[in-house]
DNA sequence: TTTAAATTTAAAGATTTTTTAAGAATTGAT
DNA sequence: ATCAATTCTTAAAAAATCTTTAAATTTAAA
């Protein structure tokens, strides 16, 4: 899971979580810090959204909490624009401070600054086409955000049509890509494989949406 | 040197550099992107502070110009709160915003907080997954509060997954990095760790929930 | 329309890789 | 020097993947 949101307020909370998971993020959205710290135990995030005014546990006691366990980038948001709380918030270990209101669009450029910063340029680790989303560094594939049972041929022959979404991709290369040049394996492994990369990709092997044939050259993913 | 500050305007720019150098960083202060690249060539700074609106090429085409050669932090400071002007400068590579006039110790404040993330403070002492704790400085590991007896190479063997949330961990790698490259000992030994540290670290070691095995690569902690 | 070539499909056998258990060798502490 | 803990090896069993084969189907061209 990429975001742990911790925001009371039912309609902003709902707002942002919105926003977030259409722009490619998954998420999570809880109304108080002790559920929070409940999550943390039972899932991984690579990023905490936490407001400040919370009912019980109040941001800035949550994050000296989660502090002790955890590293990863937090970003916190409140309606107190003094800078005392600004610095409070970044002293006690928040990455960065958000006051309210503010714009959803500045919000998620916040997110990835944050996220480039703390795990690196890693937007070109993951190939996505459509619904489609291939994690070159994880070794997996998603499809609507369901992950699909992948093994290692199939999803070297996938990452390299994806690589090249909207070229046709020529048999021979593409083969000398995953076996390599030298291989003694029959070509026609190749067709097997696509056949069952369709079998797990396609809504309808029979129609191809992803992976289609041209003829005697090769395949093409997409467009 | 710790900080390089670009800025055009004299008093706000020796202001920023006087409250910065008295407060234990080392800073210096150029007047244009055009000095700034010269300086960066020679000096290696730790951070960046980049007025947007500059004499000569500006803070947004500067920081792209930067940004092929260094990856430190950069924060960026500008009159200009407009919400595009902010999504751009973090689109360009920056790492924060902060609008003009501001409060001199929020923005030491920032500034600590991105070197805190950028370069550590405190040697990443807890590695945290779920319910899973790991120690480096101590070599223990709890799961759920509870310790787990846990040998040196299972450690180190855990160690390095942990460091690798979620990213597939390549075995020949993950060998060299436990016994080093020169070592006789045999790769197939890892699997027999491997095998004892589920046997501590899983409820079911035949349904992996942490330590997953990806065919023909390696093993992925978690995800 | 017919034909040959190319591709798809299904199934089964072969191969590779991982898991597992047991024991031998090594190490470090007493 | 002895003992216990740890490290390492080995080999069989199990699991997953890879590969081949051949028949059925589709396509493009004669």
């Amino acid at each position: 899971m990429d975001i742990l949101i911790i925001e009371d307020n039912e309609e902003l909370g709902q707002l942002i979580y919105d926003f977030i998971t259409n722009s490619d993020y998954s998420a999570d959205l809880v109304k108080s810090a002790e559920d929070a710290l409940k999550k943390l135990e039972k899932e991984n995030y690579r990023l905490l959204l936490l407001d400040v005014m919370l009912p019980g546990l109040d941001g800035f006691n949550a994050l000296s909490k989660i502090r002790k366990d955890h590293n990863m980038p937090v970003l916190m948001m409140s309606a107190r624009t003094d800078d005392d709380s600004k610095i409070l918030g970044m002293e006690t270990g928040a990455d960065d401070y958000i006051e309210k209101p503010f714009s959803v669009p500045v919000l998620l450029s916040k997110i990835k600054a944050l996220l480039r910063r703390a795990y690196g340029e890693n937007e070109n680790d993951v190939l996505t086409y459509k619904n489609i989303r291939l994690n070159v560094g994880a070794r997996t594939v998603t499809k609507d955000g369901k992950s699909l049972e992948i093994t290692g041929k199939e999803f070297d022959i996938l990452e390299y049509l994806m690589k090249n979404v909207g070229k046709v991709v020529d048999k021979n290369k593409l083969f000398d890509e995953v076996w390599g040049f030298y291989s003694d394996t029959e070509m026609s492994s190749l067709n097997v494989y696509v056949r069952w990369l369709r079998e797990k990709i396609e809504d309808d092997p029979k129609e191809p949406e992803y992976i289609k044939t041209v003829w005697r050259v090769g395949y093409k993913f997409g467009e």
